[in-house]
DNA sequence: CGGAATCCTCTTCGATACTG
DNA sequence: CAGTATCGAAGAGGATTCCG
């Protein structure tokens, strides 16, 4: 069966002819911070179904989105991973968690919550800020789990796994760094609130110059 | 009934509750040039239906991101527009169709074709170079529809209807500024060609630096 | 463990017809 | 025109099962 499409020869239409689909765009989500297992997959999804992860996956791998990989020993893993196309999507997320977080209240009574999706929205915050920042990374452990952002050139990589050689480390919360990303918390709160805090830095001013970054958006959005 | 969610606590998931759903996104998308009543979004829409059509806007609606109006006389009628929050979808939008730009290639058999979708296409493509411009306005003619395209303070706006006092007015066809939107064909060929021609120019070099906005994405877009 | 396939129920979609 | 009502078709989603 050919996949469902709006019939409209229009740029917008076209990409959610690809990605439109329910799903789709948080599998992409998922992706951005680096390679996962199917499992890994299912767990950042709640709800997605087995079927349908397996139906997603594929049609994203027809469409030259992502791409089956085994990853190098000792992990040796099947794992799934964005093509430079499925990459070329990191700008629409950007946009779409930049658009979220003025809506992104309090949690819900049981919304999940996983640290990698604070990592999105951290990276999409900084985003914003990149294109006067100097070259820096910062790592963060968000409840357990490490991600580092590297900021250079302008742009912005958001990824899984420790950064080498950070200016930072800041350690936190899932919730806390959330709430900063969206907007509702001042960062010198959070910090001052101990929910987040600088665990290593380079020289004073990195935890400084990270809030800064962090703060545009607290004023910013409405 | 509440609407579907996805239940997860993060940006990009509360964006896509919001407006993640089929139909959704072309909705703005349609709004993003102007308001439009309910018989223009139906034809902007083909394949819609009027119960969806009409769920949408009510949801849209409920969450803030359209309005209901009445158009000042003499026009008098009843239309939706955007909201601010609605409005502030725009680079959602952009770059959907900056990606999607990637993936147009020819027009298949069947598919609709309109004036407006081109427009969008253009202003996308003048975002990524707005930052760099001087202030100008560019007066599309598309098919016999009419839009502007207003660049000011590295910040873009295309909108249905003339421009007052525009630098240059371009006329052309549907399929030709989505060919060039989507760096299918260089804007000097189209020019060269006759499928576009400036028809009203302040100066002779406007329809050049109009041109030259247009031309990295030719180049830049695999 | 990593997935694919099946079954069943529910919701949403999409087209048409109908009403204020 | 601007919607509501209706109904068959398609997709979502949860459980379970099978296979390598």
């Amino acid at each position: 069966m050919g996949k469902r499409s709006y019939g409209q020869y229009c740029t917008v239409a076209r990409a959610l002819d690809v990605i439109g689909e329910r799903w789709t765009l948080l599998l992409v989500r998922e992706l951005l911070t680096g390679p996962k297992r199917f499992k890994d997959l299912l767990a950042g999804l709640p709800g997605i179904g087995t079927n349908l992860l397996t139906g997603r996956l594929k049609a994203l791998e027809e469409d030259g989105i992502v791409r089956r990989t085994v990853l190098p020993p000792p992990a040796g893993s099947r794992v799934y991973e964005l093509t430079d196309l499925g990459r070329s999507l990191e700008p629409v997320i950007v946009e779409l968690s930049r658009w979220g977080a003025g809506l992104l209240g309090a949690p819900r009574g049981e919304e999940d919550l996983r640290p990698a999706w604070a990592a999105v929205a951290l990276r999409s915050v900084f985003d914003a800020e990149a294109a006067s920042a100097p070259k820096e990374t910062y790592e963060f452990r968000i409840d357990g789990e490490v991600f580092h952002v590297r900021i250079e050139g302008g742009g912005v990589e958001a990824r899984q796994g420790p950064a080498d050689d950070p200016d930072l480390v800041v350690v936190g919360a899932t919730e806390a760094f959330l709430a900063v990303a969206a907007g509702r918390m001042r960062p010198e709160e959070a910090v001052e609130a101990g929910s987040i805090r600088a665990s290593e830095s380079r020289d004073d001013d990195a935890l400084v110059r990270c809030l800064e970054m962090l703060q545009p958006v607290a004023s910013g959005s409405g």
